[in-house]
DNA sequence: CTATTATTCAACTATTTGGTTGAATAAAGT
DNA sequence: ACTTTATTCAACCAAATAGTTGAATAATAG
């Protein structure tokens, strides 16, 4: 139950799975055709996208045997917004900032901002 | 020697090392400052800092026993650019895309886009 | 019905990660 | 000189990650 930009944030780490978002904005692909030029096992695609699906970053539908995947622009621009925001930020009151800490982790999401 | 991008994002990935990004936005601070308000170790903050330093997030400068920390707007730049590039590539073409993860593997470097 | 195709599951392995504690180093203060 | 302060190192641990292979499931094609 991590928090979401936890999961985005450590989905985009991996160049495998950058390559794949990369492949998506072409077209939606099926998991056997986004593995194709991969070197790597289709299982280990198959849990790349797992990867990227549970961040959000990547819609999955069946159809038939085909398990057909999308981008889904939501959790990048979650991230984005992220980044954005934090070149914008004021600067935040440090008294406070033990305060934030100590709510956050009551609202028991290990995360954060 | 991974792609600078899988440091960046998987930097970001945790949530501590966010909050000390947040921190950092108002003042730089020494090592034992930002590890003030958190409840873990002085020695897992210190690796934290390692963490985003090598990401190029944080310069650390050493003044006499103080290891100054501050932000480095850089390679928070570098994220921003790519996510904002990602939602404005044109379709690539998945012919040359074969090629393209072929011309980085052998450039050595084991990341990506 | 049988074979093929698409995808995942399960079990296993190696590596990385995020944390701990106690000792080590190094600079400053008294 | 001795003590305190700032930071890291080293050894360790548990959990997560990224990959493998082989079997399982499930839908389609012949």
């Amino acid at each position: 139950m991590a928090h979401k930009l936890n999961q985005i944030f450590s989905a985009l780490a991996d160049p495998t799975r950058r390559d794949i978002l990369i492949m998506l904005l072409e077209d939606d692909m099926a998991v056997t055709d986004i593995a194709e030029p991969f070197e790597m096992s289709l299982a280990a695609i198959s849990k790349h996208l797992i990867v990227l699906s549970k961040a959000g970053l990547v819609l999955q539908e069946r159809r038939g045997r085909v398990k057909w995947c999308k981008l889904d622009p939501e959790a990048m621009h979650a991230a984005f917004v992220w980044i954005q925001t934090f070149g914008q930020l004021d600067p935040i009151n440090l008294d406070t900032f033990e305060e934030f800490l100590e709510k956050e982790k009551l609202l028991n999401n290990s995360g954060s901002i």
